[in-house]
DNA sequence: CGCGTTCGAGAAAGCGCTTGCCGATCATCC
DNA sequence: GGATGATCGGCAAGCGCTTTCTCGAACGCG
């Protein structure tokens, strides 16, 4: 196609315009070396077969002057497998979402992995088109974050979808849901929402609302049981019209905290929202009431998202390492499948933060 | 290699184990439709060539039937260019470039791209490492947001790095900093910032601080110049002991408080951090210091990144429409060379949100 | 010194797809 | 009614790599 003369590099074409020059290829690098395609190949990607030193650093040296970097799509499509990681979110701009992010690209790049990137919107049919989609892409990994609810009725084709995908020899890993029977990094999210009440109970505090999301929401159901058992452990129960439902985000929060303020606050209550986005929405709700946080009605979240530290009163909360979290999942569908079987066992330890918005009660 | 028979699909491997059943491929699409290769593929993806409707149908029900989903590889090696957005930002986890991200994601799946992320981790020599190791995926886009410093030294590779990689047909966009000769979104910082001085003379403020970030940061130079021009504008001056420089990060912004509470606030004090992130920093090493924000001292920020609504007092700030600005980065790097000079010539509008953290002075 | 090994370079066959070209078919035109 | 296009399948040549296989050369051994 380009037409190159037998021997030296690509001659510049005639034409005027901004010369659009092609990358080097490997053929190019074999050239300018003076050997073989298949001896620059093993030279560059050290295969399983050794090459002669001479001819490996005349290769070396002719990629170096040439600049040449290997096409990822090539070698994909000779090898049969890319090095995509595929990182499915709810939703980017969520601190939750991001911070899991954050640690899939930084433990992706120890691999030389390419991390790609979809957010499902919080929308379950929108999670599954994406998966279909992602089968173009052959990645080596995808990894799900959030936005699975139970009793979805896209969750049997999405299961069957990833299913597919795994017997083609790909890896999924789940994040903190595991009902679908993949690899999943375990967050302890019912034992953590237990010490956050058992915290809060040895603080003073006797009643108790939640702001919980969407129930089917499998994370936001686990928080909100692992609390109120707790809770009547202690012998407290919370009335089932001081557990508010509604979106599993910052407004979701806000308009929980509202129905709550209009249904009445009782005196020393404390709001637990089951994730800090939502108990960050609940902290202003109160304070577009004229109220204040912390003095007037104690709130907790959960996850300890970074901006919890800056809001006022800072937010007490139950901290679950997020980037570790996305390292966490990577490593996971790295490993092969019985050491895999193993570290899936372990959920990630969270252990729960008292800060300002929570003091204690005389 | 898979060693099917001529007709019907891949036959199953005799083998124990969890079969590995590859995904369909064109050939068998075409196998199935009883046409040739050429045709369905043609079929698919609706080439300048029409096809018969027969044949067309014909095709589309093998591919539905078998599930097909074209190896992107193999298209990107056989077209010679991919459908990758690569996406570089400083920092997943600062809203700031998580919403850029979300904006950039959005826009990318209405065009059927796929985006890949990286972080620098505010790192210049990271980043040119990154832009190189990207050449590799032959990206069709390479956008690049925050961490560029004046008169870094790898501020020249990076330059060319990106020069050779637009001969190769590649579009580079910058976002935020014009300096590099590529295409930019650029956010009128300087306006922005005297914008919100003026806010703050008019609120009854006339002594100032700034919290800057690393001033090589053009951005960060920017919004300090805007800021102090219309100071000197309305006959005031920022001695340059108030102007401290810190990192550009959250932590940044509560040392650079700390600075400035060490060596004294004055009265009724207005307190500029270049950024949301910095000035959310701030915030908290007031009131750490047993301050009020806000009452003791007025601060103000800019991004209006989602926080800011959230903590105590609201930020007043400058709205930057981050997901805007990533969508259109994206937007700019697919149009052709003349449109997109006309686009790039007028910054993304910018515009002063006053909240509580600058109550009017008497 | 002859023979069996071993080593390692290179030719070539893919990987899954796109697309230029050829030629068969059929409608159209004077 | 024969020539002229236009239309559209299919063949096959790529795209830039990897990897199997072939085969010559170098080496070791008795």
């Amino acid at each position: 196609m380009t037409g190159n003369t037998p021997d030296g590099p690509t001659a510049p074409p005639l034409d005027a315009g901004p010369r659009r020059s092609s990358p080097a290829t490997l053929e190019d690098v074999a050239r300018a070396a003076g050997v073989s395609l298949a001896t620059a190949s093993r030279s560059l990607n050290g295969s399983s077969r050794t090459v002669n030193a001479d001819y490996r650093s005349k290769v070396l040296d002719a990629a170096a002057r040439l600049n040449y970097s290997p096409n990822l799509s090539a070698q994909a499509v000779a090898r049969g497998s890319t090095m995509t990681v595929a990182l499915v979110v709810a939703d980017i701009t969520d601190p939750y979402f991001s911070s899991i992010a954050a640690g899939v690209v930084a433990e992706a790049d120890q691999g030389r992995l390419i991390v790609t990137m979809a957010a499902t919107e919080r929308d379950s049919e929108r999670e599954l088109e994406i998966v279909r989609t992602l089968r173009g892409q052959r990645p080596k990994v995808i990894i799900l974050a959030g936005s699975r609810r139970e009793g979805d009725p896209s969750q049997a084709a999405l299961k069957s979808e990833l299913e597919d995908y795994e017997r083609a020899g790909g890896r999924v890993v789940l994040i903190s849901r595991n009902e679908l029977g993949f690899r999943t990094v375990q967050i302890d999210n019912a034992s953590g929402a237990s010490a956050l009440a058992a915290s809060l109970v040895e603080l003073g505090y006797r009643r108790f609302s939640v702001l919980t999301g969407n129930r089917e929401l499998k994370t936001a159901a686990d928080r909100l049981d692992g609390f109120t058992a707790e809770l009547e452990r202690a012998g407290i129960r919370v009335e089932a019209d001081r557990v508010v439902q509604s979106a599993f985000t910052r407004d979701g929060g806000y308009e929980g905290m509202q129905t709550l303020i209009a249904a009445g606050l009782q005196p020393n209550e404390a709001v637990f929202a089951v994730n800090d986005v939502m108990a960050v929405g609940a902290l202003s709700a109160l304070r577009d009431a004229g109220l204040t946080p912390g003095a007037d009605v104690a709130v907790a979240g959960f996850d300890d998202i970074p901006t919890v530290q800056d809001v006022w009163p800072t937010l007490t909360t139950v901290t679950v390492p997020l980037v570790e979290v996305g390292r966490t999942a990577l490593r996971l569908a790295l490993e092969d499948a019985d050491a895999a079987a193993v570290s899936a066992g372990s959920p990630v330890a969270t252990s729960v933060v008292v800060r300002d918005s929570t003091p204690r009660r005389a």
